[in-house]
Order: structure tokens, then C-alpha cells, then sequence
DNA sequence: AGTCTATAGTTGCCTAGACAACAAAGAGTC
DNA sequence: GACTCTTTGTTGTCTAGGCAACTATAGACT
């Protein structure tokens, strides 16, 4: 007989934590397929428009999202050929290039945020009351801080505030 | 000038949610990864260890995880490979294959729970007060109910429960 | 100046997994 | 029985992205 680990309270807390993070991601990446744009694609875009000058290096991307700078590297590529990203050369750093979102990249960004925010709004924000939500979102933060110590490179203020 | 969407709120907290979870699912990768073990390796594992005779069809791991049927196949190939995992004919629909999880598989949950639960206290359980832990797990609840109806399929009970 | 070490980005190679096509078997329906 | 439609699991093919090797540049030290 094995130990009974496998049903600690635990395990549950954080499997549900998994199952309606990634239930929530599959309903937003139907919606960004309509628009032809990966999750990790849109991800990017965002990070950009939210950033000075729409732009950030490299190694900042890799560094607040889950990609390797091999990663970032192919995603460029791809938002590049699709005319929604360009690359620039830094003036002061000749090893470095910034990623830009393009005006394109905007129009995509405007065209698909509707409908992510009513997704958002339907299958996260609007099932939950003002304090359920609060408390939430405090403890997501919480949480973030610990984990995820260095995902404000490259910008000026830490990212979610 | 382009909408300042890209600055809602709701985006801000979708982002908390995405970054925290994001930044413990690589912590709970990175130990996974010392006993050999892919995240979803480790999940297949768990819902097995966790059902009934330790079993379940293809089709229903599919329903329970992010997997495609195809998925599945090469995943439980995998686990088959290295002796966690077998095959068994289902007897009352010739279609059907169960997955079982042999005593190996059992022996490798054990060497990897301990560690994994202590990474659920260290970067999540133990940063919550009990009050905001309770808020977080029913609003997660909340979630998972609504973005994954079918999530149970093949079991008995409704699972987190 | 030269040398050494660290960092930025790209590329070759490999694996994971989605999609679509498929074979086999169940479940009607006649 | 034959015929049709659905469901289960596997496989060929393709793309995404990690790792390690590489080039180029920066920076520090002598």
C-alpha cells in the first residue's frame, strides 16, 4: 500500500487553482485564434503597448514572460512577418534590439480587447461578488510578488500595478 | 492614438492570476524535473493514483486534462516506456484502453509528493492568512465550475471535491 | 593597448503536442 | 443481416519552443 499524500487537501487546493487558470486560458485562446494571434503572441503585443514607446529589449520580454530568449527570439519572427512588431536597433547598447509593436500591432490589440475584456468579465470577474473579488486579486498578488520577483524588467514601475 | 483598453483593470487582474500561476507552475516544473517527471507526467500520475483501481480511459484523461485524445497516447506511451504506466483492455468496450498506474508509478509519487506539497506551502498556502485562503479557494471553486463543467468524466465524484 | 569574463541575441537540433486522417468497434435503424 | 452514424484510440505531419553552441559586443582589470 502507498501513502495517502495523493489526496492531501493540498494537492486540491492547488489543483483547482490549476484547472480554472487553465480553463479560463482555453476559453481566451479561441477567442485570439479568431484574430490569429497565439496567447503568447497576444501576451507580447500587450507587453509592448503597455510599455514607453511600445517598445522592450529582448532579454525584458524573456524575462516577464515564460519564454527563453531563444523563445522571444521566434516569436519576434513571427509578429515581425505578420507586420505587427519591428525591431530596432539600441542606441547605446549595439548587442541589444528592441522589440516595437507596430500601429498594426495596435489595430490588432484594439480590434481583439473587447472581446478578451468580456471574456474576462464573463467567466472570471462577473462569477464573483466585490469582496470574493478583492480578496482574490490580494492574495494573486501576494502570491505573484513571491514568485515572480523579476518580472518587471524593463519597466519603470513594477507590472500589475 | 489607439484606446486605452490596454490599460483596463480587468487586465491587470487576469495578469495577477496568469503571472502567479505561471511562476508556480515553473517552481513545481523545476522539482518534477529532479525526479524525472514532465508537469503533465506528473498530472496523468496523479488523476490515475487518485481514481478508482488506479485507472482510467484515454478519453477521460483527455476530458481531465489540457490534453488532446492524441496527447494522451504519446504521453501514456511515454509513461509506459519508462514503467509507470501500462495498458489494459477495457472488457466491455473493445475500443478502450485503460491506463493503470503500476507500483512503480505509485513509488514515484511517493518520492515526489513530500517535496511538491512542501513548494504548495512554501509558495502559496503559507503566504495566505486562513480567511484569505478560504476567500481564494472558493473563488477558485467559483471558476473551475463555470469553465470546466466536464472535468469529472470518468469519475465518480466531481474532482476537487 | 590586451585579456578575460559576462551578457544579448540567433541558430541547429530535438521533443511535446495539436490537427487531421484513419481503422476499428459500438449503437442505432431498416 | 446490411447500412449508417458515432465514438475510441493511434499515427503522419507540422509548429512552438527549450537547450546548447555560437557570434558579437560590453565591461572590468592589468
Amino acid at each position: 500500500m502507498h501513502s495517502e499524500l495523493v489526496n492531501d487537501e493540498r494537492l486540491t487546493a492547488i489543483g483547482l487553482f490549476a484547472e480554472a487558470y487553465e480553463g479560463l486560458a482555453a476559453r481566451f485562446a479561441a477567442q485570439l485564434a479568431e484574430h490569429h494571434l497565439a496567447p503568447i503572441e497576444f501576451e507580447v503585443l500587450m507587453r509592448l503597448a503597455r510599455s514607453p514607446d511600445g517598445q522592450l529589449r529582448m532579454t525584458d520580454l524573456s524575462a516577464q514572460t515564460t519564454l527563453t530568449t531563444s523563445g522571444v527570439t521566434r516569436v519576434i519572427d513571427r509578429l515581425n512577418r505578420d507586420g505587427l512588431v519591428c525591431r530596432r536597433a539600441c542606441p547605446t547598447d549595439r548587442r541589444s534590439w528592441y522589440a516595437v509593436i507596430t500601429a498594426d500591432g495596435r489595430k490588432r490589440l484594439d480590434a481583439v480587447l473587447p472581446g478578451h475584456l468580456a471574456l474576462i468579465e464573463e467567466w472570471f470577474i462577473g462569477r464573483l461578488d466585490g469582496d470574493q473579488l478583492t480578496a482574490m486579486i490580494d492574495a494573486l498578488r501576494t502570491v505573484r510578488d513571491a514568485v515572480r520577483p523579476d518580472a518587471t524588467a524593463g519597466s519603470a514601475l513594477p507590472s500589475g500595478e
